[in-house]
DNA sequence: TATAAAACCATAAAATCCCATAAAATAATT
DNA sequence: AATTATTTTATGGGATTTTATGGTTTTATA
């Protein structure tokens, strides 16, 4: 599976509607469900993404484990009740349901911010914020740090 | 995979396109995805450059270790959100985003410059200091170094 | 019937492709 | 070894396509 990387800031219509940036498109284009997956953020004000496949491999991977993990198959019930599997439209659009909207404080703006194997949709102010502290904490734990 | 070696010099064109030197684009020639993944270096005023198949090697470490290490959450916050896949052109050009050139200061010229299994992008004036720099710490830090 | 959702159409900006050329590097030949 | 021929590379510019975004019409549905 192809990784999503990097940010992108795109706008609302007044129909809700976003574009889904091209790469990240690009990256579920072999799939069989032509969408993402999002749900809202256990750890910050953000919206979650996967691609479809992900989400089965979580699946999966909690139907292994589930029986004798109870904090794992909390927290799986928790996903899957929230997941909201979204369709592109013709366009590469989806509208992200009002709740996840609400949860992460977007009206008419949002970034789509690459996390490897899934992605978040960010507020774009909030993202700056949490982006310069993740920055702090990275230089506070490992000042030397360089990745290569 | 082939390591990145050796400097080259190279100007950009007036739609911002540079040449991507032969020599590293021989070393990601047998890969997946024909091109190169660029970021802000947390360090130094360059950009820092890797192929995709150790993008996806770092996705997958970070994939393991997930939820539970708020480090590695921090370190790829930064580290997806801000690298940018460039696939090549048919000529073995890429765009280099406007908010890395100018993290690094480059303007019409930039160096690539090879570090084993990355490399780095350098304004070349820049680069030139930072070699001096280097090298004058490695005189200090062993007087009886012979380098050349 | 009212309302929401989906499909369709349009467009400007940006990215990508395509062709051309000169310099440099490599290979071949004398 | 020197010269010539061939290929590769870096660079330039125009044409085409893709993308993000807006609006309108049609279809479902409550």
């Amino acid at each position: 599976m192809s990784l999503f990387l990097s940010s992108y800031e795109n706008r609302l219509d007044t129909k809700g509607r976003i574009s889904v940036p091209a790469a990240f498109r690009a990256s579920v284009a072999t799939e069989n469900f032509q969408g993402v997956v999002l749900y809202r953020s256990f750890t910050h004000n953000c919206i979650e993404g996967l691609s479809m496949s992900r989400m089965e491999q979580l699946a999966a991977a909690t139907d292994k484990m589930g029986v004798f993990d109870s904090e794992l198959d909390d927290l799986s019930a928790m996903l899957f009740a929230d997941a909201r599997p979204l369709a592109f439209d013709v366009t590469g659009r989806i509208i992200i349901p009002a709740d996840l909207l609400k949860h992460a404080g977007i009206t008419d703006c949002a970034v789509f911010v690459g996390r490897g194997t899934s992605f978040q949709i960010w507020n774009p102010d909030a993202f700056r914020a949490a982006q310069a502290k993740s920055m702090d904490n990275l230089r506070a734990a490992r000042p030397n740090l360089i990745i290569g």
